[in-house]
DNA sequence: CTCCGATCCTGATGGC
DNA sequence: TGCCATCAGGATCGGA
């Protein structure tokens, strides 16, 4: 589910609830995630205030003055502030307790997602090799040009690779290369640098406006108010396999690359 | 190095 | 209505 859209809206619903709070306790009560849940979490975090609520990525990063709580909600992961007596669902996995009666509760049914501890997180093997941020200036045309020389994956299997840019995943891939109008089977090294510019000036528009609309709810996520992402409704491509373009009227595609669903239209799209 | 497929897990959905 | 197969927004890993 969440790609940077989604959790930036996370990030920015939960920021305002959870930063200047001190932590009272962490409840695991479900330990099996992507990762398993270490054993002396509560322990490390326990008495510490929160100084910040960052991402990377597509992980949220709540920062302590000794180290970091870095969470990735995986495919159906979703992150609220509730009153932590508040009756936990089936697949309310960790609760974060604040000082102030709240707690950031986590809810992952897939349990994809991830909950870490990490002294430094600019090092941690997750978050250290990761491409830059797509929102950032290090995210060019040239860099992606650059990045890209020979290179025979498909463009959309490229752009989903965390190392090439962060955050960006099925659903923003596929939106991005339509506004761009570039065929996702495409080899990436084979774009031109004006493509490229095209490409970075798309995917930067693409994931600006997903965040002003809270995100794509296909399914399971929420933001930290429980209230769906709107994006879903301005999708020009993916999800409508069978549907006309909204832009030409030609019936969008389907196929799959590199086994990941990709929505195009054909005469849109070269 | 690069690329591809398998893999972790639950739940929603659609066909029969 | 029920059962079963199929498919999901991610990212790592192993092997070719």
């Amino acid at each position: 589910m969440p790609e940077l859209p989604e959790v930036e809206t996370t990030r920015r619903g939960i920021a305002p609830l959870v930063v200047g709070h001190l932590v009272v306790d962490v409840a695991v009560r479900e330990a099996r995630l992507r990762w398993p849940v270490a054993a002396d979490l509560a322990a490390r975090v326990r008495g510490q205030r929160v100084n910040a609520v960052s991402r990377r990525s597509k992980y949220l990063l709540i920062e302590f003055a000794q180290g970091t709580l870095i969470v990735h909600l995986g495919m159906s992961g979703s992150l609220r502030v509730v009153a932590a007596d508040a009756p936990p669902g089936k697949s309310d996995h960790l609760d974060v307790v604040l000082d102030n009666g709240d707690c950031l509760r986590l809810c992952d049914p897939r349990r994809f997602g991830a909950v870490l501890w990490a002294a430094d997180p600019a090092h941690h093997p997750l978050l250290r090799d990761i491409g830059p941020e797509p929102l950032e200036a290090a995210f060019s045309a040239d860099y992606l040009f650059y990045v890209s020389r020979k290179r025979k994956r498909a463009i959309k299997d490229f752009l989903m690779d965390s190392h090439v840019v962060a955050g960006v995943g099925n659903i923003y891939a596929n939106e991005a290369l339509f506004a761009a109008g570039i065929d996702p089977r495409r080899a990436a090294g084979r774009l031109s640098r004006a493509r490229y510019a095209q490409l970075q000036t798309a995917i930067v528009a693409t994931l600006n406006a997903a965040i002003a609309a809270g995100g794509t709810t296909l399914r399971d996520f929420r933001g930290a108010d429980g209230r769906p992402g709107y994006f879903s409704h301005a999708l020009q491509v993916y999800g409508r396999a069978g549907e006309p373009c909204r832009r030409c009227g030609t019936v969008i595609r389907h196929v799959t690359i590199g086994s990941r669903s990709a929505f195009f239209c054909r005469s849109c799209q070269s």
